[in-house]
DNA sequence: CAATTTTGATAGTATTACTATTATCTTTGC
DNA sequence: GCAAAGATAATAGTAATACTATCAAAATTG
Protein backbone atom coordinates (compact mmCIF):
# COMPACT_ATOMS: atom_id res chain seq x y z
CA UNK A 1 0.00 0.00 0.00
CA UNK A 2 2.40 2.29 0.95
CA UNK A 3 4.52 2.61 -1.96
CA UNK A 4 1.00 2.08 -4.24
CA UNK A 5 0.23 5.40 -3.20
CA UNK A 6 2.95 7.14 -2.96
CA UNK A 7 2.72 9.23 -5.54
CA UNK A 8 -0.87 10.01 -4.78
CA UNK A 9 -2.91 12.95 -3.66
CA UNK A 10 -6.14 12.54 -1.97
CA UNK A 11 -8.74 14.21 -3.82
CA UNK A 12 -10.91 16.46 -2.10
CA UNK A 13 -13.48 18.44 -3.77
CA UNK A 14 -11.75 21.74 -3.89
CA UNK A 15 -14.95 24.12 -3.44
CA UNK A 16 -14.64 23.29 0.25
CA UNK A 17 -11.74 25.14 0.73
CA UNK A 18 -10.60 28.43 -0.07
CA UNK A 19 -6.78 27.56 -0.53
CA UNK A 20 -5.41 24.19 -1.03
CA UNK A 21 -3.76 22.87 2.22
CA UNK A 22 -1.65 20.93 0.50
CA UNK A 23 -0.36 23.29 -1.54
CA UNK A 24 1.50 25.17 2.03
CA UNK A 25 3.52 24.45 4.54
CA UNK A 26 1.21 26.14 6.67
CA UNK A 27 -1.85 24.40 5.04
CA UNK A 28 -0.66 21.04 6.20
CA UNK A 29 0.40 22.49 9.55
CA UNK A 30 -3.50 23.10 9.75
CA UNK A 31 -4.68 19.93 8.72
CA UNK A 32 -2.12 18.17 10.93
CA UNK A 33 -2.84 19.75 13.85
CA UNK A 34 -6.42 20.42 13.43
CA UNK A 35 -6.81 16.19 13.73
CA UNK A 36 -5.27 16.18 16.56
CA UNK A 37 -6.88 19.36 18.52
CA UNK A 38 -10.15 17.81 17.24
CA UNK A 39 -9.71 14.37 18.44
CA UNK A 40 -8.12 16.20 22.10
CA UNK A 41 -10.89 18.43 22.79
CA UNK A 42 -13.99 17.89 20.62
CA UNK A 43 -15.29 19.28 17.56
CA UNK A 44 -17.52 21.49 19.22
CA UNK A 45 -14.82 22.75 21.78
CA UNK A 46 -12.74 23.04 18.52
CA UNK A 47 -11.81 27.15 17.42
CA UNK A 48 -9.78 28.80 14.85
CA UNK A 49 -7.64 30.83 17.62
CA UNK A 50 -7.04 27.63 19.60
CA UNK A 51 -5.30 25.68 16.31
CA UNK A 52 -3.51 28.98 15.67
CA UNK A 53 -1.79 28.72 18.84
CA UNK A 54 -0.85 25.63 18.89
CA UNK A 55 0.58 26.05 15.58
CA UNK A 56 2.12 29.38 16.36
CA UNK A 57 -0.08 31.11 13.76
CA UNK A 58 -2.99 33.26 13.65
CA UNK A 59 -6.44 32.74 13.53
CA UNK A 60 -7.08 35.21 10.70
CA UNK A 61 -4.04 32.78 8.65
CA UNK A 62 -6.61 29.70 9.10
CA UNK A 63 -9.61 31.64 7.97
CA UNK A 64 -7.49 31.88 4.17
CA UNK A 65 -7.38 28.21 4.11
CA UNK A 66 -11.25 27.83 5.37
CA UNK A 67 -14.17 29.88 5.42
CA UNK A 68 -15.53 27.94 8.83
CA UNK A 69 -14.76 25.12 11.07
CA UNK A 70 -17.47 23.38 9.25
CA UNK A 71 -15.54 23.33 5.74
CA UNK A 72 -12.59 22.42 7.47
CA UNK A 73 -14.67 19.04 9.00
CA UNK A 74 -15.84 18.38 5.71
CA UNK A 75 -12.51 18.83 4.26
CA UNK A 76 -11.33 16.25 7.16
CA UNK A 77 -14.04 13.68 6.43
CA UNK A 78 -13.82 13.94 2.18
CA UNK A 79 -9.91 12.63 3.33
CA UNK A 80 -11.05 10.11 5.00
CA UNK A 81 -13.76 8.73 2.80
CA UNK A 82 -11.36 9.33 -0.06
CA UNK A 83 -8.65 7.08 1.25
CA UNK A 84 -11.01 4.32 2.46
CA UNK A 85 -11.94 4.53 -1.61
CA UNK A 86 -8.67 3.93 -2.43
CA UNK A 87 -8.02 0.92 0.09
CA UNK A 88 -11.55 -0.38 -1.28
CA UNK A 89 -10.29 -0.43 -4.57
CA UNK A 90 -7.06 -1.78 -4.45
CA UNK A 91 -8.56 -4.60 -2.26
CA UNK A 92 -11.01 -5.80 -4.28
CA UNK A 93 -9.49 -5.18 -7.79
CA UNK A 94 -8.78 -8.48 -9.63
CA UNK A 95 -9.86 -10.44 -6.95
CA UNK A 96 -11.54 -13.63 -8.93
CA UNK A 97 -13.77 -15.14 -6.64
CA UNK A 98 -16.74 -12.90 -5.62
CA UNK A 99 -17.39 -13.89 -1.61
CA UNK A 100 -13.97 -13.37 -0.97
CA UNK A 101 -13.89 -9.62 -2.70
CA UNK A 102 -16.98 -9.35 -0.65
CA UNK A 103 -15.19 -9.72 2.13
CA UNK A 104 -12.27 -7.90 1.65
CA UNK A 105 -14.60 -4.95 0.66
CA UNK A 106 -16.45 -5.43 4.33
CA UNK A 107 -13.27 -5.69 6.04
CA UNK A 108 -12.21 -2.32 4.40
CA UNK A 109 -15.18 -0.50 5.76
CA UNK A 110 -15.54 -1.95 8.91
CA UNK A 111 -11.96 -2.25 10.76
CA UNK A 112 -9.84 -0.84 13.17
CA UNK A 113 -7.53 1.73 11.50
CA UNK A 114 -3.98 1.09 11.04
CA UNK A 115 -0.99 3.91 10.80
CA UNK A 116 -0.53 4.64 7.13
CA UNK A 117 3.04 6.12 6.82
CA UNK A 118 2.20 7.21 3.17
CA UNK A 119 0.69 11.01 4.20
CA UNK A 120 3.16 12.01 6.92
CA UNK A 121 0.90 14.81 8.12
CA UNK A 122 -2.17 12.99 8.26
CA UNK A 123 -2.45 10.70 11.51
CA UNK A 124 -5.14 7.80 9.84
CA UNK A 125 -5.80 6.00 13.40
CA UNK A 126 -6.45 9.58 15.50
CA UNK A 127 -8.43 10.84 12.11
CA UNK A 128 -10.63 7.83 12.42
CA UNK A 129 -11.61 8.20 15.81
CA UNK A 130 -12.83 11.95 14.53
CA UNK A 131 -14.72 10.01 12.09
CA UNK A 132 -16.22 8.20 14.38
CA UNK A 133 -17.22 10.90 16.89
CA UNK A 134 -17.85 13.72 14.56
CA UNK A 135 -18.71 12.61 11.09
CA UNK A 136 -22.53 12.68 11.54
CA UNK A 137 -21.95 16.30 12.76
CA UNK A 138 -20.96 17.23 9.13
CA UNK A 139 -24.44 16.46 7.85
CA UNK A 140 -27.23 16.67 10.16
CA UNK A 141 -27.37 20.52 9.14
CA UNK A 142 -29.84 23.03 8.31
CA UNK A 143 -27.16 23.36 5.17
CA UNK A 144 -27.25 19.76 4.30
CA UNK A 145 -29.84 19.89 0.95
CA UNK A 146 -27.47 22.82 -0.27
CA UNK A 147 -23.97 21.74 0.58
CA UNK A 148 -25.05 18.68 -1.34
CA UNK A 149 -25.93 20.10 -4.18
CA UNK A 150 -22.82 22.06 -3.73
CA UNK A 151 -20.70 18.44 -4.18
CA UNK A 152 -19.86 18.50 -0.39
CA UNK A 153 -20.63 14.83 0.22
CA UNK A 154 -19.09 13.54 -3.27
CA UNK A 155 -17.09 11.36 -2.70
CA UNK A 156 -18.57 9.60 0.27
CA UNK A 157 -21.85 9.06 -1.49
CA UNK A 158 -19.20 7.55 -3.96
CA UNK A 159 -17.98 5.04 -1.88
CA UNK A 160 -21.64 3.70 -0.81
CA UNK A 161 -22.28 3.16 -4.52
CA UNK A 162 -19.14 1.58 -5.01
CA UNK A 163 -20.16 -0.64 -2.09
CA UNK A 164 -23.68 -1.68 -3.33
CA UNK A 165 -22.48 -2.95 -6.86
CA UNK A 166 -20.29 -5.48 -4.81
CA UNK A 167 -23.33 -6.61 -3.25
CA UNK A 168 -25.29 -6.58 -6.78
CA UNK A 169 -22.52 -8.86 -8.35
CA UNK A 170 -22.79 -11.44 -5.50
CA UNK A 171 -26.68 -11.50 -5.64
CA UNK A 172 -28.69 -9.50 -8.34
CA UNK A 173 -31.36 -10.15 -7.01
CA UNK A 174 -31.23 -8.09 -3.73
CA UNK A 175 -33.55 -5.44 -3.21
CA UNK A 176 -31.26 -3.23 -1.51
CA UNK A 177 -28.13 -3.00 -2.37
CA UNK A 178 -27.95 0.55 -1.47
CA UNK A 179 -29.57 0.88 1.67
CA UNK A 180 -27.52 -2.06 2.62
CA UNK A 181 -23.98 -0.37 2.29
CA UNK A 182 -25.21 2.75 3.76
CA UNK A 183 -26.29 1.08 6.61
CA UNK A 184 -23.28 -0.91 6.96
CA UNK A 185 -20.70 2.03 6.52
CA UNK A 186 -22.62 4.02 8.99
CA UNK A 187 -23.15 0.52 11.24
CA UNK A 188 -19.40 0.71 11.81
CA UNK A 189 -18.79 3.82 12.77
CA UNK A 190 -21.92 3.04 14.91
CA UNK A 191 -20.21 -0.07 16.65
CA UNK A 192 -17.21 1.37 17.44
CA UNK A 193 -18.49 4.25 19.00
CA UNK A 194 -20.40 1.80 20.88
CA UNK A 195 -17.39 -0.04 21.58
CA UNK A 196 -15.64 2.46 23.35
CA UNK A 197 -18.78 4.45 25.35
CA UNK A 198 -22.01 2.20 25.64
CA UNK A 199 -20.68 -1.61 25.83
CA UNK A 200 -23.83 -3.01 27.24
CA UNK A 201 -25.73 -2.68 23.70
CA UNK A 202 -23.24 -4.30 21.63
CA UNK A 203 -21.17 -7.50 21.12
CA UNK A 204 -18.29 -6.06 19.45
CA UNK A 205 -15.38 -5.37 21.81
CA UNK A 206 -12.13 -7.71 22.92
CA UNK A 207 -13.58 -10.97 20.86
CA UNK A 208 -15.88 -10.09 18.35
CA UNK A 209 -14.46 -7.23 15.84
CA UNK A 210 -17.24 -5.27 13.73
CA UNK A 211 -15.88 -6.76 10.98
CA UNK A 212 -16.94 -10.33 11.62
CA UNK A 213 -20.67 -8.94 12.65
CA UNK A 214 -20.90 -7.59 9.54
CA UNK A 215 -19.07 -10.03 7.45
CA UNK A 216 -22.02 -12.41 8.98
CA UNK A 217 -24.83 -10.35 8.72
CA UNK A 218 -23.48 -9.44 4.75
CA UNK A 219 -23.12 -12.70 3.78
CA UNK A 220 -26.72 -13.94 5.31
CA UNK A 221 -28.51 -11.11 3.89
CA UNK A 222 -26.50 -11.66 0.23
CA UNK A 223 -27.10 -15.31 0.40
CA UNK A 224 -31.20 -16.15 -0.38
CA UNK A 225 -32.64 -18.53 1.98
CA UNK A 226 -33.72 -20.11 -1.37
CA UNK A 227 -34.41 -23.56 0.03
CA UNK A 228 -37.99 -24.66 -0.44
CA UNK A 229 -40.50 -21.90 -0.96
CA UNK A 230 -38.44 -18.48 0.60
CA UNK B 1 -53.34 2.91 22.02
CA UNK B 2 -54.60 6.04 22.87
CA UNK B 3 -56.93 4.40 25.72
CA UNK B 4 -54.33 2.31 27.23
CA UNK B 5 -51.52 4.64 27.39
CA UNK B 6 -54.26 7.46 28.49
CA UNK B 7 -53.34 7.39 31.97
CA UNK B 8 -49.65 7.06 31.67
CA UNK B 9 -46.98 9.48 32.22
CA UNK B 10 -43.86 8.80 30.07
CA UNK B 11 -40.65 8.32 32.10
CA UNK B 12 -37.49 10.55 31.84
CA UNK B 13 -34.75 9.95 34.29
CA UNK B 14 -35.09 13.09 36.83
CA UNK B 15 -31.40 14.20 36.32
CA UNK B 16 -31.69 15.48 33.16
CA UNK B 17 -33.74 18.44 34.47
CA UNK B 18 -33.94 20.83 37.07
CA UNK B 19 -37.33 21.00 37.59
CA UNK B 20 -39.74 18.26 35.75
CA UNK B 21 -41.69 20.09 33.01
CA UNK B 22 -44.51 17.59 33.25
CA UNK B 23 -45.45 19.54 36.67
CA UNK B 24 -46.17 23.62 35.19
CA UNK B 25 -48.18 25.00 32.36
CA UNK B 26 -44.76 26.76 31.63
CA UNK B 27 -42.96 23.56 31.81
CA UNK B 28 -45.06 21.94 29.03
CA UNK B 29 -45.31 25.03 26.78
CA UNK B 30 -41.10 24.72 26.86
CA UNK B 31 -41.40 20.99 25.73
CA UNK B 32 -44.04 21.82 23.17
CA UNK B 33 -42.23 24.77 21.57
CA UNK B 34 -38.49 23.41 22.06
CA UNK B 35 -39.79 20.32 20.05
CA UNK B 36 -41.54 22.90 17.20
CA UNK B 37 -38.62 25.19 17.27
CA UNK B 38 -35.81 22.64 17.06
CA UNK B 39 -37.36 21.68 13.78
CA UNK B 40 -37.86 24.94 12.39
CA UNK B 41 -34.35 25.91 12.66
CA UNK B 42 -31.97 22.86 13.96
CA UNK B 43 -30.81 22.10 16.92
CA UNK B 44 -27.54 24.59 16.47
CA UNK B 45 -29.23 27.87 16.07
CA UNK B 46 -32.11 27.13 18.90
CA UNK B 47 -31.37 29.06 21.62
CA UNK B 48 -33.53 29.92 24.92
CA UNK B 49 -33.77 33.14 24.32
CA UNK B 50 -35.24 32.49 21.07
CA UNK B 51 -37.35 29.94 22.77
CA UNK B 52 -38.28 32.48 25.72
CA UNK B 53 -39.36 35.17 22.81
CA UNK B 54 -42.13 32.35 20.98
CA UNK B 55 -43.73 31.08 24.47
CA UNK B 56 -43.54 34.58 25.55
CA UNK B 57 -41.49 33.79 28.62
CA UNK B 58 -37.97 34.59 29.51
CA UNK B 59 -34.54 32.70 29.00
CA UNK B 60 -34.11 32.78 32.88
CA UNK B 61 -37.31 31.03 33.62
CA UNK B 62 -36.04 28.16 31.09
CA UNK B 63 -33.17 27.65 32.80
CA UNK B 64 -35.09 26.85 35.50
CA UNK B 65 -36.20 23.86 34.11
CA UNK B 66 -32.95 22.86 32.09
CA UNK B 67 -29.54 23.45 33.06
CA UNK B 68 -28.59 23.91 29.34
CA UNK B 69 -29.87 23.20 25.68
CA UNK B 70 -28.22 20.32 25.85
CA UNK B 71 -30.59 18.13 28.76
CA UNK B 72 -33.29 19.77 27.00
CA UNK B 73 -32.35 17.73 24.18
CA UNK B 74 -31.53 14.62 26.44
CA UNK B 75 -35.02 15.05 27.63
CA UNK B 76 -36.79 14.76 24.62
CA UNK B 77 -34.64 12.35 22.81
CA UNK B 78 -35.20 9.94 26.61
CA UNK B 79 -39.17 10.79 26.67
CA UNK B 80 -39.01 9.66 22.58
CA UNK B 81 -37.37 6.81 23.37
CA UNK B 82 -39.42 5.69 26.52
CA UNK B 83 -42.33 6.11 24.02
CA UNK B 84 -41.24 4.13 21.44
CA UNK B 85 -40.14 1.13 24.01
CA UNK B 86 -44.22 1.30 25.46
CA UNK B 87 -45.17 0.78 21.67
CA UNK B 88 -42.43 -2.31 21.75
CA UNK B 89 -43.83 -3.56 24.75
CA UNK B 90 -47.75 -3.95 24.13
CA UNK B 91 -47.06 -4.79 20.51
CA UNK B 92 -45.34 -7.59 21.07
CA UNK B 93 -46.55 -8.78 24.44
CA UNK B 94 -48.59 -11.95 24.06
CA UNK B 95 -48.33 -12.04 20.59
CA UNK B 96 -47.63 -16.05 19.92
CA UNK B 97 -45.81 -16.82 16.56
CA UNK B 98 -42.03 -15.63 16.72
CA UNK B 99 -42.08 -14.42 13.26
CA UNK B 100 -45.05 -11.99 13.94
CA UNK B 101 -42.98 -10.85 16.62
CA UNK B 102 -40.22 -10.25 14.92
CA UNK B 103 -42.04 -8.48 12.74
CA UNK B 104 -43.66 -6.22 14.91
CA UNK B 105 -41.13 -5.06 16.50
CA UNK B 106 -38.59 -4.16 13.86
CA UNK B 107 -41.86 -2.21 12.70
CA UNK B 108 -42.50 -0.05 15.83
CA UNK B 109 -38.46 0.72 15.74
CA UNK B 110 -38.33 1.19 12.10
CA UNK B 111 -41.45 2.47 10.56
CA UNK B 112 -42.67 6.60 9.76
CA UNK B 113 -44.12 7.93 12.64
CA UNK B 114 -48.15 9.02 12.86
CA UNK B 115 -49.36 11.35 15.47
CA UNK B 116 -50.18 10.04 19.14
CA UNK B 117 -53.10 12.24 20.37
CA UNK B 118 -52.78 11.03 24.17
CA UNK B 119 -50.23 12.99 24.94
CA UNK B 120 -51.59 16.42 23.54
CA UNK B 121 -48.28 19.08 24.10
CA UNK B 122 -45.94 16.50 22.44
CA UNK B 123 -46.07 16.28 18.25
CA UNK B 124 -44.55 12.57 17.82
CA UNK B 125 -43.91 13.80 14.04
CA UNK B 126 -42.25 16.77 14.61
CA UNK B 127 -40.16 14.76 17.45
CA UNK B 128 -39.31 12.11 15.19
CA UNK B 129 -37.45 14.58 13.13
CA UNK B 130 -35.68 15.81 15.61
CA UNK B 131 -34.70 12.46 16.48
CA UNK B 132 -33.69 11.30 12.98
CA UNK B 133 -31.70 15.23 12.50
CA UNK B 134 -30.56 15.99 16.10
CA UNK B 135 -30.05 12.24 17.93
CA UNK B 136 -26.59 12.15 17.23
CA UNK B 137 -25.51 15.17 18.88
CA UNK B 138 -26.74 14.24 22.36
CA UNK B 139 -24.23 11.51 22.74
CA UNK B 140 -21.50 12.53 20.27
CA UNK B 141 -19.52 14.73 22.86
CA UNK B 142 -16.57 15.01 25.24
CA UNK B 143 -18.79 14.16 27.74
CA UNK B 144 -20.71 10.82 26.89
CA UNK B 145 -18.98 8.77 29.74
CA UNK B 146 -19.70 10.48 32.96
CA UNK B 147 -23.32 11.36 31.33
CA UNK B 148 -23.69 7.90 30.79
CA UNK B 149 -22.57 7.36 34.44
CA UNK B 150 -25.55 9.62 35.14
CA UNK B 151 -27.70 7.71 33.68
CA UNK B 152 -29.10 9.84 30.89
CA UNK B 153 -28.95 7.08 28.46
CA UNK B 154 -30.68 4.14 30.34
CA UNK B 155 -33.90 4.15 28.28
CA UNK B 156 -32.02 4.11 24.97
CA UNK B 157 -30.22 1.05 26.14
CA UNK B 158 -32.86 -0.79 27.65
CA UNK B 159 -34.50 -0.31 24.23
CA UNK B 160 -31.87 -1.68 22.59
CA UNK B 161 -31.73 -4.35 25.03
CA UNK B 162 -35.40 -5.64 24.50
CA UNK B 163 -34.99 -5.80 21.13
CA UNK B 164 -32.31 -7.81 21.10
CA UNK B 165 -33.69 -10.09 24.03
CA UNK B 166 -36.56 -10.92 20.93
CA UNK B 167 -33.85 -11.73 18.46
CA UNK B 168 -32.22 -14.32 20.99
CA UNK B 169 -35.98 -15.77 21.27
CA UNK B 170 -35.92 -16.42 18.00
CA UNK B 171 -32.76 -18.01 17.40
CA UNK B 172 -30.62 -18.59 20.67
CA UNK B 173 -27.49 -19.14 18.22
CA UNK B 174 -26.93 -16.03 17.03
CA UNK B 175 -24.00 -14.46 17.99
CA UNK B 176 -24.05 -10.68 17.73
CA UNK B 177 -27.92 -9.75 19.10
CA UNK B 178 -26.68 -6.30 20.37
CA UNK B 179 -25.21 -5.45 17.30
CA UNK B 180 -27.98 -6.23 15.56
CA UNK B 181 -30.22 -4.69 17.78
CA UNK B 182 -28.00 -1.29 17.45
CA UNK B 183 -27.36 -1.30 14.20
CA UNK B 184 -31.18 -1.58 13.51
CA UNK B 185 -32.65 1.40 15.42
CA UNK B 186 -29.72 3.73 14.23
CA UNK B 187 -29.56 2.63 11.19
CA UNK B 188 -33.52 2.75 10.77
CA UNK B 189 -33.09 6.88 11.71
CA UNK B 190 -29.77 7.03 9.31
CA UNK B 191 -32.10 5.19 6.65
CA UNK B 192 -34.91 7.96 7.10
CA UNK B 193 -32.59 10.76 6.93
CA UNK B 194 -30.77 9.28 3.44
CA UNK B 195 -34.23 9.18 1.95
CA UNK B 196 -34.97 13.05 2.62
CA UNK B 197 -31.42 14.21 2.18
CA UNK B 198 -29.25 11.64 0.03
CA UNK B 199 -31.72 9.37 -1.84
CA UNK B 200 -28.99 8.28 -4.54
CA UNK B 201 -27.40 6.24 -1.84
CA UNK B 202 -30.73 4.35 -0.07
CA UNK B 203 -33.17 2.18 -1.86
CA UNK B 204 -35.64 3.41 0.37
CA UNK B 205 -38.10 6.20 -0.64
CA UNK B 206 -41.51 6.06 -2.39
CA UNK B 207 -41.82 2.41 -2.86
CA UNK B 208 -39.33 0.74 -0.15
CA UNK B 209 -39.94 1.68 3.78
CA UNK B 210 -37.42 1.21 6.06
CA UNK B 211 -39.59 -0.97 7.82
CA UNK B 212 -39.15 -3.47 4.46
CA UNK B 213 -35.87 -3.33 4.11
CA UNK B 214 -34.93 -4.29 7.76
CA UNK B 215 -37.36 -6.86 8.26
CA UNK B 216 -35.73 -8.87 5.23
CA UNK B 217 -32.27 -8.48 6.87
CA UNK B 218 -33.30 -9.14 10.00
CA UNK B 219 -35.28 -12.46 8.69
CA UNK B 220 -31.85 -13.61 6.70
CA UNK B 221 -29.84 -12.93 9.25
CA UNK B 222 -31.76 -14.72 11.94
CA UNK B 223 -32.40 -17.26 10.04
CA UNK B 224 -29.96 -19.67 9.65
CA UNK B 225 -28.74 -20.87 5.99
CA UNK B 226 -28.12 -23.91 7.78
CA UNK B 227 -29.62 -25.27 3.79
CA UNK B 228 -30.78 -28.90 3.94
CA UNK B 229 -32.71 -27.66 7.98
CA UNK B 230 -34.47 -25.11 7.31
C1' DC C 1 -54.28 36.65 53.30
C1' DA C 2 -49.62 35.81 54.39
C1' DA C 3 -45.92 33.04 53.14
C1' DT C 4 -43.81 30.69 49.69
C1' DT C 5 -42.81 29.58 45.23
C1' DT C 6 -42.60 30.69 40.49
C1' DT C 7 -41.84 33.70 36.84
C1' DG C 8 -40.13 37.91 34.50
C1' DA C 9 -36.97 41.68 33.61
C1' DT C 10 -32.63 43.45 33.42
C1' DA C 11 -27.82 43.40 33.50
C1' DG C 12 -23.46 41.40 33.05
C1' DT C 13 -19.50 38.04 31.48
C1' DA C 14 -16.45 35.31 28.85
C1' DT C 15 -16.27 33.12 24.62
C1' DT C 16 -17.27 32.29 19.82
C1' DA C 17 -17.19 32.88 14.97
C1' DC C 18 -16.27 35.56 12.35
C1' DT C 19 -14.58 40.37 9.18
C1' DA C 20 -11.50 44.14 8.22
C1' DT C 21 -7.28 46.53 8.07
C1' DT C 22 -2.59 47.14 8.06
C1' DA C 23 2.03 45.63 8.69
C1' DT C 24 5.64 42.32 7.92
C1' DC C 25 7.73 38.44 6.04
C1' DT C 26 8.74 35.22 2.17
C1' DT C 27 8.97 33.85 -2.41
C1' DT C 28 9.78 34.46 -7.34
C1' DG C 29 10.82 36.35 -11.62
C1' DC C 30 14.02 39.01 -13.94
C1' DG D 1 20.32 40.89 -5.90
C1' DC D 2 16.21 43.32 -5.71
C1' DA D 3 11.49 44.78 -6.58
C1' DA D 4 6.93 43.26 -6.82
C1' DA D 5 3.65 40.07 -5.54
C1' DG D 6 1.77 37.05 -2.56
C1' DA D 7 1.35 34.92 2.01
C1' DT D 8 1.19 35.42 6.83
C1' DA D 9 0.77 37.86 11.33
C1' DA D 10 -1.06 41.22 14.48
C1' DT D 11 -4.58 43.86 16.09
C1' DA D 12 -9.11 45.45 16.54
C1' DG D 13 -13.86 45.08 16.23
C1' DT D 14 -18.85 42.98 16.06
C1' DA D 15 -22.98 40.50 16.95
C1' DA D 16 -24.38 36.49 18.99
C1' DT D 17 -24.12 32.69 22.35
C1' DA D 18 -24.49 30.39 26.68
C1' DC D 19 -24.78 31.22 30.40
C1' DT D 20 -25.07 33.58 35.93
C1' DA D 21 -26.83 36.87 39.26
C1' DT D 22 -30.04 39.88 41.24
C1' DC D 23 -34.35 41.77 42.26
C1' DA D 24 -39.17 42.66 41.48
C1' DA D 25 -43.77 41.06 40.36
C1' DA D 26 -47.12 37.56 39.96
C1' DA D 27 -49.21 33.29 41.07
C1' DT D 28 -50.01 29.48 44.12
C1' DT D 29 -50.80 27.24 48.61
C1' DG D 30 -51.63 26.32 53.25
Amino acid sequence: MISLLSNLKIAVPDKIFIKDPESSNLGKRIIEHSILLIDDIGFDSFTFKKLGSKIGSNESSIYRYFESKHKLLLYLTSWYWAWIEYQLVFATHNVQDNKEQLNKAIEVVTRTIKEDLTFTHINEVVLNRIIINEYSKSFLTKEVDSENKEGYFVVYKRLIRRLSEIFTNINSNYEFPLSLASTIVEGALHQHFLKAHFSSITDCGKDVTPTEFFINLTQNVLTPITNGSK
